[in-house]
DNA sequence: AATTAATCGAGACGGTACGTCGGGTCTTATG
DNA sequence: CATAAGACCCGACGTACCGTCTCGATTAATT
């Protein structure tokens, strides 16, 4: 998954790749599939959204699955939520940046693909953390600022929260997707706060 | 999704369909989706091994994806957790038997079809909403008897409690399956447990 | 393809066989075949097209082939030319019958069936006669009255006129069906006016 | 009919279609008809018998009759007979040289296609006339040679000379194949001298 | 009148071939 | 060299038909 596009070295004969093409190979690839599904998902049909020759995908990846994953990891977001001085605000803007991500062609194909790759072997089957990382690299931001202030609590606990927090995100997503539904901004502000407020209280 | 493989409502005419062919197939293509996953899954395959003729299974399902999802449906577990006494112990149950389902081949089809299919418009598309239907209807039970024994809450709050819940379950199976190893009953206890204590307290 | 669509010995009990189903299937088959053809002639059709259950054809035939065999076999006009009183008035009324024949839907069904049946294995194969049968049977009556009026000829002669007679009406009647247009009873009698004259009179 | 299989017009670009293979699909066609006859002729078998993939075969040819069509047009002869001097020795060359043609699996293949496909609409009909002209064609030559030598006759006899020759032969060979026995190189010159003995000279 | 035996319609069944489509490879002519 | 175009082999798709089978519903001839 961590694999880029080239891992051709260094040789500098002949006509060098078209520079927009991986870009607009990814863009095609995420619109296919999130507007296709996996079994509409073609390769001649990225191809051609993106006008360029089936043998150009094939010199870069080795096959769908790969492209796919590849496209996925290109609009990974490295979602840093602003700093809004509490840990509940924080996780608001987390949640909240989450389900725009999840509501969005790349991020509902990263999900799906998640899924899908949770089935295959090594190392395709390794895709599937794309997901989970994702996430967790905002969460160790957050973490760190609460920790910082001093909102502590027990690792074990953050690792609960984070769990439940995603869970949750995903979930939700499902549903709303099964929909086929138009989902508001305010919407999706009044779910993050509902979400965070239990998760930070518990039943109780 | 609530759709049997037989709409024809009333004629009486003409050989009646083989009883035992529904199982059957349904057995069938859960086993080869679970031995191939979803590229591996052909029609041809599942037909041999129930040993039907391929249009056999086109007269009762309009195509793969719908036979998948009522093979599905059909295995749908209608897990009762049993009464333990206690809320905290009711809802350890339910996670147990949730994870338990999910791990299992027709459970993890389950979920990978409804990722599947939120991305389809309806009706296949409503098919995503067995995956919740499954936890809903454990959960309302569940609910039911807390309230009974008095230990109330806001009905948000289960609400909240049921998305967690199940979106804590289902993003540490995908976690779990992705790694490819076995997972003890040990293990999965001690997930339970730790989960429900994260939600019914909170970060506190 | 002498053989009766019902074989069955004696038997008198239990429901008797509908009596226009028969007829009805003969003539739905030729119909069928002369419209869609031996690669679109299907039994579902013909069943269909006779208001008849499918088991009611396979009960009196064994199979497609025999069917059609037997379809042909019952249409075989019994084409006696009136006796016009010159050998040469007899076989023009001959070719006429012979090319109305052709052009009618039973008649080139029978054609095509000749042609397809010599290609496969006895018995089904000298189904390929009755077409020529037809022919000779016809011949027979005018030659014998020929003969009666000592209007002779050697009986090598005789055979050589029938086959080039019946030749050039088959190679007429393909020609004219590959055209796809309707033909007049004028251009039928001057057509085998024309070809009688010049069988009887050769080149010279 | 005189289509060829690559319609396509004068692009360059792409892989260029392998240049045996229409060849080989041709030889390959003809085989599987000749020795499983229509019936028994599959697509599937073809393919595997040129070593070539069925899609291959559906880039150059619409459906099977079309390439059994093409096949048998590809090995149409064009039987020039020699020249013998006399317009009654030509005639006999070329009446050998069709019994040998249509006695020949692919020449038996064309009587079959045309009948067949004389009752589809245009263009696929027109290959109706394929049987005609490489009668006509070889008939032209012959004609124009008497022509030249003196040996003259009116065109309305050469008309229904070709007419009674093709005919005779056509129907002639009907019942040889129906009969399923090997035919000698002798009796098909004696069929041929009787035959054009008859049509020259008439009853007289 | 009850029983028996055959036919009828309808239509599901196990197969096999159809013609289509897509994956991944290969081969050309053009940058 | 990389590219676009597109033909190639393979194999699954979903459809159509064959000839068989199993129903419930007739329809006589035989008890």
């Amino acid at each position: 998954v961590s694999e880029t596009a080239s891992p051709r070295p260094s040789s500098r004969r002949g006509r060098p790749r078209t520079p927009g093409a991986e870009d607009r190979l990814f863009q095609a690839a995420l619109e296919e599939y999130g507007e296709r599904g996996w079994s509409g998902f073609t390769m001649d049909a990225v191809a051609r959204r993106a006008g360029v020759g089936k043998s150009t995908i094939y010199l870069r990846w080795r096959d769908k699955d790969t492209l796919l994953a590849d496209a996925v990891e290109a609009r990974r977001p490295n979602a840093q939520p602003m700093d809004t001085g509490t840990l509940r605000g924080d996780l608001e803007q987390l949640t909240i940046n989450l389900f725009h991500f999840y509501l969005e062609p790349a991020g509902w194909a990263t999900l799906r693909i998640a899924v899908d790759a949770a089935s295959y072997p090594e190392p395709l089957g390794r895709f599937a953390d794309v997901v989970a990382d994702v996430h967790r690299d905002a969460m160790a931001v957050v973490t760190a600022r609460a920790t910082e202030r001093g909102e502590r609590a027990g690792e074990a606990a953050f690792t609960q929260l984070s769990l439940s927090l995603h869970g949750s995100i995903t979930v939700q997503v499902l549903n709303l997707r099964s929909q086929h539904r138009p989902v508001s901004d305010e919407e999706i502000a009044d779910r993050a706060a509902a979400l965070v407020a239990f998760v930070t209280t518990g039943l109780s």
